[in-house]
DNA sequence: TAACCTGTCGTACTAAGTACGGCGGGACTG
DNA sequence: CAGTCCCGCCGTACTTAGTACGACAGGTTA
């Protein structure tokens, strides 16, 4: 087998893998090592440490994101980068757990925020209400991705299954509302969670079109 | 000294202590047996495995929120849960990794949803609206405190040391936009990344209120 | 050819989760 | 009141994981 030589480049995308694989608690030295053919100290010649590597890994998520193009159309731009960035973190749901913990943005993280921040900017949001749509669209996409990614299920298959459980197990009438919920709204045919996003992201996105219009003050 | 007996519930508040005082990587089986006095192996004898305490103690945490009034005002009532949830995940803000890991709920989990579920319905929300309504409210509680763990600061004097940082950093214009609202925003005295939480909160509830009086239909 | 550098690897130490079995003191029985 | 028993605590030890340290090989340069 002719061997690539290893990079930190190929050290990251195996890394990606091995979490996709088998979630964050599935990549250890060890596992990345034998996904690359090589020995666990070997990784350490182009990875300071395991924390290198998760900060590495985020930022190639980020990556994956489409950039919002600056100068178009604002609403259109933040739509689509939502959209984006739901299915980045649904292919990599162990990213969202390292958002919290990793401190340093590498280049792809930042180059996203830039070209957010400046959609918004040249689409006419002030600074200040620049700063306020960004922390409520990524709030939404990241608390969303959090959700989806807690969920007991995967598909719209396995949802019914789950809220036929919650039916049968608190029918009892402990949890009224929830059962109400799984039987009359999720367990019908063709409910998938993911369709929420839709909802949430244009109720957003028509709520700061009112605010940016009316020459929204603090 | 007079050792009170081991319970589940203490083992789970000197959980809850221990990640409070040093994160999710201090919380070992060997630290919190020293918290509690005791030996590790003691532990066992309450909990099955340590992930059973970290599900026990995210149910914990949920416990720390302000149930809604089923019956209250809806906005009001969705309100104030919304800040006591961003304030209980401010303060634990380990939690926020472990929603995604989780996927058994604990009984002030299921709770909390439940009534949260029920105040919508009592406020004239459908079935339908109430799943949008609940999935658009708690990404976004979620999502900002995701983000607010996540930045590299944590009170208002660090965030102004921050965007400082960033502003020379990238003064050569790799980054233009950040850089504006780094010097222009966030830097301005009296800036607190958690004041942006009202502002998205009301602009949601608005929506909402305006999608519920209109009889939005899907 | 000899010195050297770069990337790989073998070994081993430390920390952490936890299986297994011992043990002691209070409770319960006769 | 004594014997029995069980519950909860602990000592020991095995396994997995991160990673420090230094050896070694193969190509490169002087």
């Amino acid at each position: 087998m002719v061997r690539t030589p290893l990079t930190r480049e190929r050290v990251l995308r195996g890394a990606m893998a091995v979490a996709d694989a088998g979630g964050l608690t599935g990549l250890t030295i060890r596992s990345l090592a034998q996904e690359l053919g090589v020995k666990p100290m070997s990784v350490y010649h182009h990875v300071a440490n395991k924390d290198e590597i998760l900060d590495g890994i985020v930022d190639l998520v980020f990556d994956e994101i489409e950039l919002p193009v600056v100068g178009g159309e604002w609403r259109a731009e933040m739509r689509r980068r939502a959209l984006s960035a739901r299915a980045a973190l649904a292919r990599h749901t162990w990213a969202i757990g390292l958002l919290e913990s990793r401190t340093s943005p590498g280049p792809a993280t930042l180059a996203h925020h830039d070209a957010t921040l400046g959609t918004l900017r040249a689409g006419g949001f002030s600074v200040e209400l620049t700063a306020h749509a960004y922390a409520l669209l990524d709030s939404y996409v990241y608390g969303f991705a959090l959700q989806e990614a807690g969920l007991p299920f995967s598909g719209p298959d396995d949802v019914a299954d789950m809220a036929g459980a919650i039916v049968e197990q608190f029918a009892t009438g402990q949890y009224p509302h929830l059962v109400e919920l799984a039987a009359e709204h999720v367990m019908k045919p063709g409910y998938d969670f993911g369709d929420e996003f839709e909802f949430g992201l244009d109720l957003i996105l028509d709520a700061l079109a009112g605010r940016l219009t009316t020459g929204w003050a603090p």
